[in-house]
DNA sequence: GTCTATAGCGCGATAGAC
DNA sequence: GTCTATCGCGCTATAGAC
């Protein structure tokens, strides 16, 4: 079993994804780990700190993640299926009905603190680079194709990865989101 | 001046447009209109029927504006612009911090009654619907080309402007939404 | 590190007068 | 159609014992 702290994240983080941060309460945490309320103000000074803990954790895991996808030698269209693949992972886990972290902290940007708003920000220009990278591998070794730059095609990839699990997530369910991300990667094709 | 209950409706769309349904309260939208909470209740019997009139009416004004978008005798590629930019006129009105109505509540989706589920996934048939009578005419006349089916093109567009607006109201604002679209459009420009 | 108890506030919603 | 008054609840957060 982890650490309290951990599981105060782990707990949180789910909440978070599938009710939004004002759909989220100490109380639904604490019942979640099993343990009382004030306990987890032993572990987190308030809401927006544990927030704040859990988006630099996200952020991390988020990029271990895309290492571990990009790190291979294989086409650079593979790398973005397997990219995109990520965000799938996400909608079909569980019930269904998680979106991404910061999608979803997006769509709640006016309640966030401002530490919270700089690693929001973070997050999406680290996803810009990673998706910089594999365009450029991807045009450099001819398995993908756009009349954009690099860095424009990378923006539009993942606002359109954020839509699409928001927007599959209330409708066409993970069958949707795999069509979005085929169709995404077909459009860059070559 | 309007009559109370649309004056409710614009104040309630308005909040939460920029503060989520959860970040919306009676108090707030009973202060800005300049009544007391209780009177609210005489106008809609309560919060998520407040929504559904809401939603009703966003999806019959979004369609007009669609459709004094796409009804001239211009290309194809002109009108894509123009439904784009009724995305990117939500983002530049007032303090460049509302996002699409939409958009918002596929972030909330776990705190939405089943009539607004269901008003929440019209919108979308509507507008990929909308999007794929302009994706046709634009291929028909030659400004616009893709790989993909006209359908599974609406639905990727409409996607990409969801994420589009809320990361842009996020980070870039207006500059990168205008970015953002141009980029969206020209990817299946001819 | 976790607990009981509680302060203090804002919420959605209702009763009933005018 | 709007008001005053209020109920009951859930929230964030703190005090202080163990």
């Amino acid at each position: 079993m982890a650490d309290t702290r951990t599981r105060i994240l782990d707990v949180a983080q789910d909440l978070i994804q599938r009710r939004g941060i004002n759909g989220m309460s100490f109380q639904d945490v604490a019942d979640a780990v099993g343990i009382r309320k004030p306990s987890l103000y032993h572990h987190f000074k308030n809401k927006d700190t544990l927030i704040e803990a859990l988006l630099e954790r996200y952020r991390r895991d988020f990029s271990a993640a895309v290492a571990s996808v990009t790190g291979g030698k294989v086409q650079g269209r593979t790398k973005l299926t397997r990219y995109c693949d990520l965000f799938s992972a996400t909608l079909e886990a569980g019930d269904h009905d998680k979106a991404c972290l910061c999608g979803i902290l997006a769509a709640e940007f006016l309640s966030l603190q401002q530490p919270n708003v700089d690693g929001l920000r973070a997050f999406y220009q680290e996803s810009i680079a990673a998706l910089e990278s594999i365009v450029n591998e991807g045009v450099s070794d001819g398995s993908l194709q756009t009349n954009l730059s690099a860095s424009e095609t990378a923006e539009l990839l993942l606002v359109s990865l954020e839509g699409a699990l928001l927007v599959a997530r209330s409708d066409g369910g993970p069958a949707q989101m795999k069509r979005l991300i085929r169709s995404l990667v077909a459009s860059i094709s070559s």
